[in-house]
DNA sequence: GATGAATGAGGCTTCATTCAT
DNA sequence: AATGAATGAAGCCTCATTCAT
């Protein structure tokens, strides 16, 4: 068995323009893996395989780095949130809801999605323009779509009447819920519990507890 | 009748003895204001009103400090749910599941209470024994005493036939999921949402779902 | 011959009236003997017999170390001059210059004494501050209280006219000069220049050549 | 007829020859204004209008560059020094003296200029090598151009006997002092003093102080 | 020759912990 | 028991220098 020589022979290559995203990308696993306060920049550095002053070269500072990945990892949901908002079909929104759910617990059964909100709780007080800017962008704007259509069901006697942004509350803490516990509390030999059974089973209590009393 | 130990030589009123109690207040506080790493163990002791080197009388470092505050959090709730799931009263269990719930919610509005599942979310990465430890006493015992409660529901034909497991998901997740949101994303010149109402409403639907489907 | 142990067996001691007077003793000679930027606060702290922390115990930073040090060493100047300034007895000012210059001679061949101002020279690009509030405090008060003698001594026809100012600088800059060049330039085996030897002659020289012109 | 040694497959304009050059008066510049450690190679670039490798080609290091940069203001002040003292034309020394010392002035006025003796102050203490060699190069060849005209001032009678080496200094302090303290001590809203009125009002005075008594 | 991305040693500063009082 | 001065290891960040392009 011989020792593998690096195929590369250089010390390093220039790739600034893929050295944010590679920045980035191993900041968000050591930050998640340990927390940001105990990740040190080293960390960052060798699991992006560059050196630590390379990162100076496109971040100002740990912090920066920070708000960076959440800005970066904020962006295309806040987007697509808004795109569902606007978009919604006509007819009833139980199978949109539905939808919207399932699509929510596949991306968040990604540990590299669920990372971010988790950081967020996480350095929330040491930062509460990060937390105050996800709010606004992410949390806001997915209670307030869920919201909307849930009250476009109660309009159309779809559903029952009820506050429409507690029933949103009700609708989705379930999978975000799990999406934590399963980054935070997993164990190594869990067999991870598949996000379509948990949110499929928690959608159907939900429109059956919602939807309009049968006649009486 | 209490035993003096000092026979009136000192000045300080405060009795040793209280002295534990006082450096956990303290920390918990702080620990849940600025986290756990960006807290200074004179911040502790400030807080506490106290000397930094005061708290090394009780606690062997900082880390001991975050596991005796998790363990004196995590007791009484594991007692109580150990009770509870002994001692559920004969006959339908929703209404004792809307008693727990709200129970919960009460609980958890106040901030002392939330900042512990909060803390321990944000440091699981960092002491995974104190994850596992808090899974094992309080979520799962948690989880499982509702559970039971829903198998014996959907025995009884009360509920319709579903997966216990995740239906206790479904229930709890609302109440957890807005202690944890209000708690990070608070903002000063917020309405608090009270948390009866959203329970009330939560449990409500959640009910409506889950009971069997009336002869029609 | 025996290694001698440390009389004190303590690793040290408490002596928070003593610190920060030792701590800026140990910094003067040590910005002195390598300049502020190259001086690491190891080096300080090994000067001053302590550990690194225990200037920040004392001193806010590095800069303000150098700030303490500087206002330390400037005040006394600052409030003899002007009480030269207040204080000048009646009669003639030559032998008043003189004493003066000598004094200033004597202080500055002290390289403690000699060093603050070179430090201030030599950081007045970093610390602009610094470097007014020096110039103010120190070099025009002293300028100053030269000017007014001077200007006195041309009233009363015991100097001819001149500008009073420009004699001011005439009459302190040889003394000023070699303080500094006895600092940088010193050679180890060099016998230093008597202060007083070259002040006298100077002093000599000025006044020879600013008194009235013998009777024509 | 210069030998071009590249056939005009070139873009840029600049001489290879001239980049020391570029570089040293760039260096100057930056490390008059910051100071030698507070200096960034990259600021030396910025103002040399090239890129930080490139000073790499022409200077071994940091040092090397403070090194050329005070070697090269040296030599000019050395050889007319040297010039001066072997040509100095026949008969009385004072207008000698006097147009030197305005010479000096002069010169020393430019802050190009009164940048090196202030660069070799300030880092003296981590170059003895340089502070040496600047002695013996200037202070020392200064000093005793000056020295050896006033000794021929005083075995002519022209001037009264006293120590011509003290004298020296007495003579050239107020104008070197002054171009320190108007480098290190300028305000924006100063007039600058004109050095020639400084320096002929100090000339005025030692001549007139080191002058053969008038019999009266 | 020129560039500027990349490196990594080194310094300031913080803070958990110790210990003399 | 309590204090708080003192310690020193550890981490963020800078920047002189190197080297692939």
């Amino acid at each position: 068995m011989t020792t593998p020589r690096h195929t590369a022979s250089k010390r390093w290559t220039r790739q600034p323009e893929e050295r944010p995203k590679q920045i980035l990308d191993a900041a968000l696993r050591v930050f998640c893996a340990r927390g940001f306060a105990q990740t040190r920049m080293d960390d960052v550095a060798r699991k992006a395989g560059i050196s630590k002053g390379t990162i100076y070269l496109y971040f100002d500072s740990k912090t920066a780095l920070l708000e960076a990945l959440i800005e970066r990892a904020m962006a295309p949901v806040a987007t697509q949130l808004e795109a569902m908002a606007a978009s919604a079909p006509e007819g009833p929104v139980a199978p949109l809801l539905q939808t919207m759910l399932e699509l929510a617990a596949t991306r968040l059964a990604d540990p590299d999605v669920a990372a971010v909100p988790l950081l967020v709780i996480g350095e929330a007080g040491r930062f509460p323009h990060l937390a105050q800017h996800y709010r606004e962008r992410v949390i806001e704007a997915g209670l307030g779509a869920i919201t909307s259509l849930i009250q476009r069901g109660i309009r159309a006697r779809e559903f029952r009447p009820l506050d429409p942004a507690l029933a949103a509350r009700s609708l989705i803490a379930t999978v975000l819920l799990q999406a934590i516990w399963s980054t935070v509390f997993a164990r190594p030999d869990d067999t991870p519990l598949h996000p379509h059974i948990l949110a499929g089973q928690h959608v159907d209590i939900f429109l059956n507890g919602v939807k309009t009393e049968a006649r009486r």
